[in-house]
Parts: structure tokens; sequence; C-alpha cells
DNA sequence: TTGACAATAGAACGATCGTTCGTTTATTTT
DNA sequence: AAAATAAACGAACGATCGTTCTATTGTCAA
């Protein structure tokens, strides 16, 4: 691994503690020359622009989070395990993610939502991508039978993405404790819903396996 | 009205527009008095530091939620009548707010939360009162007989600021027309579980009215 | 209409922003 | 070890940041 490669993963890795703290219009190059020991102009060879920094970041912390959540429940057999578990690996990264801040991306993703531009598209793409996962796991889970067949899979996603926005709303903004209680709660009611036999529109049972 | 009061309220209709798009960080000075046509030390006096036009701008947002959502649905009777009557209201605030851009106190929410100081606190403030607002809709809602009455009402009031997170993510930043779909589902699905007999810890049903 | 006061303008402050350039120091390859 | 290349520095750029003055303009009551 030659030295380039080596600053700049060192680089991008403070850059991903401030952006969790700061937010990505937080993150400063005089501020990141700073904290990694770098001069300005040293570190900037490094990326060309500020928008290719913030591209950068948020691209590491997609990885970042592909590591610690995604890729360590691939192994578990498919459908609910596998879905349970990348659950409660989610809520942990929302709760206590690698870093000081709160996720970058989910900051990001209310940050930029009106700025259209390289930064917007590339949270877009992590976002989507994010919520395929969830899709064809939920998907899995029909096929192994543990959800029911009718369960629309893009609309379990969605309350799913809602969930974790709501606990980093009530645990780190409100700082509240049993926030954490909620979100399991919350997930296990959908879980439930989704496990369930299916309703009609008035909302009575209309066939139990 | 004295002109003084006309053109704080100018100022601050437009710092409301600035910070929907470019979030609280982005609202500058020069760039706020350029767009009112005033210069930068005259806007500057109205409000004695940055920090405090930030925190003007947020309770204006907050009177604006108040008087676009809250105000009138007050009017409609207790319970559920006046909490689909919210719902659909604030999911028209978030579709398209009085101003350009998405709604200021959700993306400040993310942006601040791990920035303390007044800022953090006014915000965590607002989004107390609106979740006691929700979960005191909820609570009349069971008094009147339209929920279950073991419906724990601060999780409904969680799991409902959290549909209105993953609008935002889904019609804002991924730009998905659909998405207002599936707000709508997973309201319903919301309501339909908390106006349901009660269930057991197996999801199976235990009893039906 | 004048006098008191509120409201706004203008200029300047030091600080920091992102960026460019030429130079110097490290590293790697020959 | 020497040559070639990569990496980092230091200084400076113009622009903008929030803020502080003093001066000027406007408003409103007496």
């Amino acid at each position: 691994m030659s030295k380039g490669v080596r600053t700049r993963a060192a680089i991008l890795e403070e850059a991903l503690s401030l952006t969790s703290t700061d937010g990505l219009s937080g993150l400063t190059i005089g501020l990141l020359a700073e904290r990694t020991g770098l001069s300005k102009s040293g570190l900037f060879a490094h990326f060309g622009s500020k928008e290719q920094l913030q591209v950068a970041v948020l691209r590491q912390a997609q990885e970042c989070f592909t590591t610690h959540v995604i890729r360590p429940v691939l192994p578990l057999p498919r459908g609910l395990p596998r879905l349970e578990a990348f659950a409660e690996g989610w809520w942990a990264w929302n709760q206590s993610p690698p870093f000081p801040g709160g996720c970058p991306i989910q900051a990001a993703s209310l940050e930029l939502d009106d700025r259209p531009g390289p930064l917007r598209d590339e949270i877009a793409g992590a976002q989507r991508r994010l919520r395929t996962f969830i899709q064809q796991g939920a998907a899995m889970a029909v096929t192994a039978g543990h959800f029911r067949p009718d369960l629309d899979c893009t609309l379990f996603a969605f309350q799913m993405v809602g969930i974790a926005f709501a606990q980093t709303m009530t645990c780190r903004l409100l700082g509240e404790p049993e926030g954490l209680d909620f979100v399991r709660r919350a997930w296990h009611a959908q879980v439930t819903d989704a496990a369930a036999a299916t309703h009609n529109q008035t909302g009575e049972i209309s066939h139990v396996d």
C-alpha cells in the first residue's frame, strides 16, 4: 500500500468523524487539515475539489455501513433470520456508529434533498440500494413462508426506513434512553403484521392459517 | 405595526425559504441581506447575532406549522377524526410546505442532533411538543373508543414520526411520486393496528370485540 | 415642524473559506 | 546511489463569513 493511499485513507477516516458531527456542510478543508496534521494544500491535492472530497466521504460511509451491518448478516439463512439480524445491526449502528456523531448518510439525506448535484445523487443512490436490500430481504421472507404472500415488500422497506429515522430523532436529538425500546416494539409490530394473515380494508380478520 | 416589526417579518419569511433549501448552516447573513434588499449590517441589527437569527427562524417555522397543520384540526371532534385530519395535513405539509424546500425543522433535527446549544434545544423542544400533540391525540382516540385501550400512545407517536421522515426521504430525496401512497398505506396500517383487538406476544389474536 | 429615536447604510475588521502555484521534501523505481 | 516520480508544504489569491463601528436616513410623537 503506497503512501498516498494510506494518507488518503487516514484523511477519510477523520473526515467521516467530522461529517458525522458537523454534517457535510461542516466538513471544512482547513479544519480537516488541522485534525490530520496536514497542510491545506497537501490535503486538497488528494481530492482535487471539496465536492470530490464530500463524495469520497459518502462512499466511505457506505462502505463502512456495508462492513458493519450488511456483510455480517449475509451468511445467515434467508428470510426472517437474516432480516431480524440486519434490523438489530442497523439499530445498533444508529445507536452508536463507529464515529462520534450520527449516521452521515441519514443526516445528509435531509440536508441535501433539495440541492441537485453529484452529492444528492450519491446519497439517493445509497438510500435506493439500502431500500432494495431490505425489500429483497422481505421478499425472501415471503418465499420462505415467514411473511404472508401478499406483503408489499416496498412498503415494508419504507416502514423500516421510517423506524430508523425515528430512532435517530428520539435517541440522538431528544436523548431519550427508552428510544431503543420503541424501535424494537415498532419493528416487532411491523414483523408481526407482515407475518400475520391477510386483512381486509376494515381491519377485520379475513383468513387465518 | 411599526416599521421594524414589518421588516423583521419580511426577513424571517425570506430566511425561512433560504433555510428550507440550504439548511440552517446554509443560512447566511450576506445572502439573506442580498435577497431582502437590505444591507448586511441593517439586517444584522434586527437579531444581534447569527444564532439568534437561526433561533428566530426555527420559531417562525414552528408557528407556520401550527398555523397550517395544527390549528385547522383543533375544531374537529376529538379522537380518530381529528387525528386523521392532522395526518393528512401533515403529509400535505411534508409534500409541499409553504416554502421552496422541505420542512426546516425536520432537516435540522438530523443536522444538529450532535451539536448541543440553543439551536438543538429549540428543535428538540419543537419535536417534543409535536410528539406530545400526537400522543394526546391518540389518547383521545382511546378514550373515544376508536383505539384499543392498551395502545401505547408514545409508541404510536414514534411510529407516526417515522412515517413522516420516510416520506421526506422518498418523495423529496428520491423524488418518487408513489411515495405518498406508501405514506397513506403505512398510516392506514398503523391506525388499523391501533384500532384492532389486543394481540399477545406471539402475534396471535387473543380477543376480539 | 421640530426633536427624539428607531432603522438602515456603509466601510472596515480579522477569520476562514476553497483554490492555485511554485517549491521542497519523501518515496519509489531504475 | 541516482534519477524519476509522488506527496506534502508554504504562501498567496479573491471571496465570503459574522461582527463592530460611525454616520446617515427614515419614522413617529409632541
